[in-house]
DNA sequence: TCAAAAGTGTTAGAGTTACACCCATGT
DNA sequence: ACATGGGTGTAACTCTAACACTTTTGA
C-alpha cells in the first residue's frame, strides 16, 4: 500500500472528534468613568485610563443571560487564527490589530452542549474604532472596566477582578461582575505544578477562568514586548497617553522622566500638536517602526 | 424551551468537526558527543552540554521514513494536557515533569489525512529518566543533538538548526537533519504582522516549524522563569551543570562568578558531594522550593 | 608537581530610581 | 497669577560585566 491508496482508504470520521472555538478577549483603553457626577468635571486635569473588556450577555441557550467572551466555532477550510479574525471582524469591526493565542481550554465538562475545545485568543484594539455590532440579535456587547488586584496569603497568590460596565442605559448603579483566582505552587514527589481555583459564577462556560488567564498573559507580554501597547492607542497620541496605558494595565504609578527615557527609541516624535487642553499643548508621537531587533543579550 | 430541553435537543454531530492531536517537542539536556574517536577523552575536562530533542522515524503512512515529533490522538474524556501527559508517558517511560502548552497548529492543508489541529507541548525531561520505548514497533524514537544559529540578514532573521542524530549504530556518518526559518516584520496599511518561512523539507508534516517555535519558546522561557531548567537536571546537580545547561540553551558562554551570584537564591546546598572527577570535588545543589512569588517590580 | 575545576573578591560602568527644577499654556 | 501638564538634569543607588585571584583535588 502506497501513501496515495492509504490517504484514498483513511476514514477521519471513524474517529471522536471535539468541535473547537475560538474566543477572545478583546482589550481597549478608555478614559476613566466618572461614577460621582457631583465631581466637578476639571477642565484642566487629564482623565486617568482604564483598562476595559468586551463581554457578551448570551441571548440563547447554555449559559443564557450570563456574561462570555465573544466568539465561535471554527470552521471547516480555517484556521483557528482566521476564525478569530473573522470573529472579531464580526463582533467588533476591526479587522485588523493585535489578535493571538494565549492558551487552549479543554477540560472535559467544561461545556454542556458536549467536547468542545476552546482556543484562547487575545485582542487588543483601539476603541476608537470599535463599533458596535449591528447585525444579529443573538447578543449584546458591552465594555466593561478592569480594576485588577493581587495579594499575597500564605504561599497562595489571590486574583481578584471587578468589572463594571460602561454606558449604563438607565441612571441606577452600575452593573458589576466578580472574579477570583487562587494560584499555588503544588510540590509533587517528582517536580511541582501550579494549581488554580477560580470563583467565577457570574460568567458562562469556563470563561472567568480564560478571562483571568487572558489578562494575566496582557500583562506579562507588555513587560515583555514593550511596543505592545501601541496595539490599544491610536496612530498619534501623546506621551503621557502612552504612559497612562502602560499605568492602567500594569497597575502602578510611573515616574514620568523616567518613563520617557525608556520608550524615547520606541516613538518617533511628529509635528503634530494637541490643541485646546487646559494646559501647554503636548506633541504627538507615533510607534517607530523598526525591523526584528536581536534579543536583549541579558 | 429551557436549558435542558436545548441541551438535549442540541446535536454536536451536525457539524463539520476537526481532529485534533497533540504534538510533544521533548528537550534534554546531554554531554556533548564526542565525534572525533582520535579526540583523546581528557579525565579531567568536564563535557559541555548539549541539547536534544526527542524525534520519531515515522514506520507507517503518511510521511513514512519521515522525521516527525512524537504525539497522539485527543481521545474523548481527556483534556488536550491528558493526551499530552499520556502519550509523553507512552513514549518516554516519563509521567512527571514540565509540559506546557505552546501554540496551536492549524493551518489548512498540513496534514493529507484531513482537518487536523495540533497541540504544540513542550517537554523538559531529565535524560538519565528516559526509557527507550519498547512496545509498539510503529516507530522508532532517537536523541537528535541541537546546534542552533541565528543571524540577520537586511531586516529579516534567519533561524538555522542543525540536528545530528546520537547513538549512531553503525560506525558510518552521522546522520543528520537540517532545518532553516525566515522571520519578518511586514508593516501593513493598519498594523504589522510577523512572516514565517520554514523549509523543513526532512520532517513530517509541518512538525519543522512546529519544533523550530519550540526551541524558541523554550529560550524565551528559560529566560524569563530562570528555574525552568532544573526540569532538565537529576535532582543533586553541581553548579557547573547547571551552568552548561543555560549555556546550552542560551547559546553563549557566562561568566563563573557573575553566573553562582545570579542562581544563588534558586538553588540550596546539600552535604553531598561529587567524587572521583579527575580534580577538586563539587558540591551538590538542589532547586529550592519556594512559593508562588511577587512579580520583580520591573 | 600541575592541570583543571571549585569558589570568592573587587572594580568600572551601565542602568534604575527618585526627586528637583524650569517651561508653556489656558483659565 | 496659578494650576496643570510638558519636559529635562542629576545624584544616589543597584545591578552587571569583567577580571584577578585563591583553594582543592586526582593524575
Amino acid at each position: 500500500m502506497n501513501e496515495k491508496e492509504f490517504l484514498q482508504a483513511y476514514d477521519i470520521t471513524k474517529y471522536d472528534r471535539p468541535s473547537v472555538t475560538a474566543d477572545m478577549a478583546v482589550f481597549s483603553i478608555q478614559d476613566k468613568y466618572i461614577d460621582d457626577i457631583t465631581e466637578k468635571p476639571d477642565i484642566r486635569k487629564l482623565p486617568d485610563k482604564k483598562l476595559n473588556i468586551l463581554l457578551i450577555k448570551r441571548a440563547g441557550h447554555p449559559f443564557q443571560g450570563k456574561y462570555a467572551l465573544p466568539g465561535g466555532f471554527c470552521k471547516k477550510g480555517e484556521s483557528v487564527y482566521e476564525t478569530a479574525r473573522r470573529e472579531l471582524h464580526e463582533e467588533t469591526g476591526v479587522n485588523y490589530g493585535y489578535l493571538n493565542l494565549f492558551d487552549v481550554f479543554s477540560d472535559t465538562g467544561r461545556d454542556p452542549r458536549g467536547w468542545i475545545i476552546s482556543n484562547g485568543f487575545l485582542a487588543l484594539i483601539d476603541s476608537e474604532k470599535y463599533r458596535v455590532h449591528a447585525g444579529s440579535d443573538a447578543w449584546e456587547a458591552n465594555w466593561f472596566e478592569i480594576d485588577y488586584t493581587c495579594k499575597y496569603e500564605n504561599e497562595s497568590k489571590i486574583h481578584e477582578i471587578v468589572f463594571k460596565k460602561r454606558e449604563q442605559e438607565d441612571s441606577g448603579e452600575r452593573e458589576q461582575l466578580f472574579l477570583r483566582g487562587i494560584e499555588q505552587i503544588i510540590y509533587l514527589e517528582q517536580g511541582k505544578k501550579i494549581e488554580w481555583k477560580v470563583e467565577q459564577s457570574e460568567f458562562a462556560f469556563d470563561h472567568g477562568e480564560i478571562i483571568l488567564k487572558a489578562l494575566l498573559k496582557l500583562k506579562e507580554r507588555v513587560e515583555y514586548y514593550g511596543d505592545l501597547v501601541f496595539e490599544l492607542l491610536p496612530e498619534y497620541f501623546t506621551l503621557t497617553e502612552l504612559q497612562k496605558t502602560y499605568e492602567a494595565i500594569l497597575g502602578r504609578k510611573l515616574l514620568v522622566a523616567n518613563f520617557r527615557r525608556k520608550i524615547a527609541e520606541m516613538v518617533s516624535e511628529t509635528d503634530k500638536m494637541v490643541e485646546g487642553a487646559g494646559h501647554r499643548p503636548a506633541q504627538l508621537f507615533q510607534a517607530r517602526k523598526q525591523g526584528v531587533r536581536p534579543q536583549r543579550s541579558n
